[in-house]
DNA sequence: CGAATAGTGTCTGTGAGACAATATTTA
DNA sequence: TAAATATTGTCTCACAGACACTATTCG
């Protein structure tokens, strides 16, 4: 098998002679907290130390031998102690001056998890999604991109991210998710019939709270079509 | 501002200190012929001197200082002689081992555009999309990403992406073209009923053909919603 | 008991799909 | 005239939204 170095095309060059960019993977960690669409940020651990107050999407530069999924998975274990994620790709941002460092193309992903399992340090920060701190290169463009993503997935299929944690769940508490991914008001009986049939009901019934005792369900196997 | 050659991150090191990927990106250009979706394949110049017949998308090396979108349509420019496209991202294609000239991302590319737009050429070729040839790096891969992209856009607007020849057009040619994308029959009726609200008739008969004259529609200025 | 929440019945409107009927041309 | 195509009418079905009603618990 040839390699890039020793690879040579009609002109007689290699694939190193032409300049590269480099490239990164920034990943939007959205999640729910208080019923509100929310983002992790990470700041560079020197940061901290500086007076300068720089949150950002956690990312990495790919390296050599690396997919740009277990990259994005590199970064999130490093960056903010978070392991077992599945990032989605959203596409790349190119544009010429996003990174003054140089010539830097940003693949962006997306991905959901349970507030508790984000953990918060000091270089670790939950932001609500609508109110962001000023976030240095397209990061902003990138959560935008992913919060849309994100609601267009919840539109057809309940909790298709895993935002809930594991175990059973009321349908009252899988609607106030729903609208916290929305960021509006979902009509109850509507949604009920909507879901329904993509779960199944565990038997179980949840009580100690105001009003009606609701059934528990779960996730039925094929709920994510 | 600060350059790719003197940014310096905390271990000092600069961005060029790290091996970086080349990226390529590919565009599937897809056309209809003869009631059939066909992508339009190219070959390297110096191929067709040789016995190989290395049939492959066409597709070019980011240039520093260029976007993804312009090293696309420079890519058909110069490798198909087409002009004047919108190509639209797919994804990046980084499987480790998906061009053994090193280490390459792709990141692929769809547009669509009618026949007539389409140069055939020594180094050119239009093929239906359920025929291919061997092609190639996973170019399979992009043109059915690009063909599902199609489809899913054409489920929902008339002619999205511009493949009838401009002019005003009969429901039964739009119809006609929506088959061949879909790949599939598509009921007269309804299809008439969900589209004739985004179009707009213009009064012009189409005659000279068998059976009823039909009335000749534009789209609407929204018929892209 | 009254408020709150769960769950069901039902009406309406919309849109797709299917089938049929009518209209108007060419072969 | 017969065949072909365009266009419209209409019926059914599925589903979303809205509203109301019943059920059951906690404060």
């Amino acid at each position: 098998m040839t390699t890039q170095e020793d690879y040579r095309d009609s002109s007689g060059r290699t694939l190193a002679d032409y300049p590269r960019p480099s490239v990164a993977v920034d990943t939007a960690v959205l999640t729910v907290v208080d019923g509100t669409l929310a983002v992790l940020l990470t700041r560079p651990a020197d940061a901290a130390a500086t007076s300068r107050d720089e949150w950002r999407l956690p990312g990495a530069f790919l390296h050599e031998g690396e997919t740009l999924r277990d990259a994005a998975l590199r970064s999130l274990r490093e960056k903010a102690g978070i392991d077992g994620l599945h990032p989605r790709q959203l596409r790349v941002f190119d544009a010429l001056d996003r990174d003054d460092r140089g010539w830097v193309l940003s693949v962006a992903h997306v991905d959901a998890v349970p507030a508790d399992r984000v953990v918060t340090t000091e270089s670790t920060r939950v932001v609500a999604a609508d109110e962001l701190p000023p976030l240095p290169y397209d990061h902003d463009e990138i959560v935008a991109a992913a919060v849309a993503d994100l609601r267009e997935r919840y539109a057809s299929a309940p909790d298709p991210a895993g935002l809930l944690p594991p175990g059973p769940f009321a349908i009252s508490e899988l609607r106030a998710l729903h609208e916290a991914v929305a960021g509006a008001r979902v009509n109850p009986d509507t949604f009920r019939r909507s879901v329904i049939d993509r779960l199944r009901a565990t038997g179980e019934i949840r009580t100690g709270v105001r009003g009606k005792p609701a059934e528990l369900f779960v996730r039925a196997m094929d709920s994510t079509k």
